[in-house]
DNA sequence: GGTCAACCCATAGAGCATCTATATATGGCC
DNA sequence: GGCCATATATAGATGCTCTATGGGTTGACC
């Protein structure tokens, strides 16, 4: 979507910690969620997910339980720990300081 | 000032074409320039803007030329090219559609 | 006339996030 | 039996930004 590929780089662990802030989810249902969410603008891809997950696993945002689906398939679940929330908080405001302050310099007129 | 370091990783080129928008200028100008109209929030690194330069140079986003500055110093002034223009064009937008989607996806309430 | 701050350009190398591609496996449906 | 949607995960490549340097000029102040 943006720059090099789909999704603007830096805001796929924020996006991740915002899906699971609202409920324990599994990776796949974490891409659907952004992906219907965001009106189709904005796919994640397995091959950023997964290896986010697990950034965010060692870094305690999260954490994992294998458990069934409704559907009956073996799924690892994942849910926000209160560092995660936490980081949430961080990552968002520090995303709405950037984005006012692109705002500011796109909005710009000639002098 | 996002997730790595300071800038929004893939907003740098696209920040760099709005500012030579407004008229040709030097690299050290430019980083003035988004550092000033950003109210100080986003501070462009020399070891990320030269580089950036370079990039864009052998797009043919913008153009440069050795002149001399108001304060008698030599130095390279860049300015954009119809190819550039064009190139803001497509990337302002994206990053519109971008910002769009993911505000609608942070501000996704409990269902 | 020495030195310091501000001005100005540029590259090398590292780090990190994302993408492409691939591998594996299950459940439901036809 | 075959296919599609569901589901996890890694390897390798790519690309952007940062850190760390290096060089050089001008003007002002002491």
């Amino acid at each position: 979507m943006a720059s090099t590929g789909e999704l603007v780089p830096g805001t796929l662990e924020m996006l991740i910690l915002k899906t699971l802030s609202l409920g324990s989810l599994h990776g796949y249902g974490i891409a659907q969620h952004i992906h219907r969410l965001s009106d189709e603008a904005l796919t994640v891809e397995e091959g950023s997910l997964y290896p986010a997950l697990q950034r965010m696993l060692a870094k305690g945002w999260v954490a994992a339980e294998w458990k069934q689906t409704p559907t009956k398939r073996r799924a690892r679940y994942y849910r926000l720990t209160a560092a995660g929330r936490k980081q949430l908080g961080v990552e968002s405001s520090a995303f709405e300081r950037a984005m006012r302050a692109i705002t500011r310099v796109m909005r710009a007129t000639e002098s």
